[in-house]
DNA sequence: CATTTAAATAGTAATTATTATTATTATTAT
DNA sequence: ATAATAATAATAATAATTACTATTTAAATG
């Protein structure tokens, strides 16, 4: 085993793990680089889009690609599933059970090997439902 | 009512539209693009864009949006669930009922207003697994 | 501890999907 | 036929993300 699938637990890759650990808003990667920057203030945006991804391919962080034309990411990499206000973009966990035989169903029916899925609802979130114009 | 809601069906329009529910295979704006213009050559790619952004909106197609940096468009309106293979990208319908269940519980639990949901399974399709370097 | 080696970084440039702009064309209404 | 307006083609502009490169950092080894 030579794969040198390098994991050098850096201080930047650490800060922007803890930040994203440290909110359930699930932001996108210019939020993460700005709030890593009050830590890190020279740290470069190129290093946390990298640093996502390779938090992602760890396992360690979840991405989301809504309706959006950008990602967001999750610090929760178990799966879980979302709503997606369709007025203000917010996204929320959703604290559901997890629909275990929806994925045998699946593939049985499909043939497919499948290895997870993903859940999401849209609507209109309470907090916009009371004051429209947000 | 002086809501002009255009609506005509122009012949790039009703192209396009042809062209996506003459598939199943889930295509990108750029290979609707490319369909298009075997029939109106000097279509613009403005146009295909335009006009998929027109249709979603009169809910005659739907945009999906897996885990890639584009979108990828479905003349099937109706809600339905899909399949993306981790390894070639191909997007797969699946048959299973629908889970309106859930939503209900979603919307108790959460206290949101759900009006649709999307459920989407990810692993790797039965053809990458017959041959695995596709 | 000093040296080697490779991964990670900052800063910048490049890419790519998508959207906006604009002058022109086509369609519907009067 | 004329007027009004939606749609188009062609092009330019945006914006999120990725690639590049010289330099720095951290771990591994002697």
């Amino acid at each position: 085993m030579t794969k040198s699938t390098s994991t050098r637990m850096t201080k930047q890759r650490q800060a922007i793990l803890n930040v994203l650990r440290s909110t359930t808003s699930h932001p996108t990667a210019d939020w993460v680089y700005e709030e890593v920057r009050k830590i890190i203030p020279n740290i470069s945006l190129g290093t946390v889009y990298r640093n996502l991804g390779i938090l992602k391919n760890m396992g360690k962080v979840f991405e989301l690609n809504f309706g959006s034309t950008y990602s967001r990411y999750d610090g929760n990499p178990e799966n879980h599933y979302h709503f997606c206000c369709s007025q203000c973009g917010k996204v929320y966990d959703l604290n559901l059970p997890l629909l275990d035989s929806i994925t045998e169903e699946a593939e049985i029916q499909s043939g497919h090997k499948i290895q997870n899925h993903r859940l999401e609802f849209y609507g209109i979130c309470n907090e916009c439902m009371r004051s429209p114009k947000n």
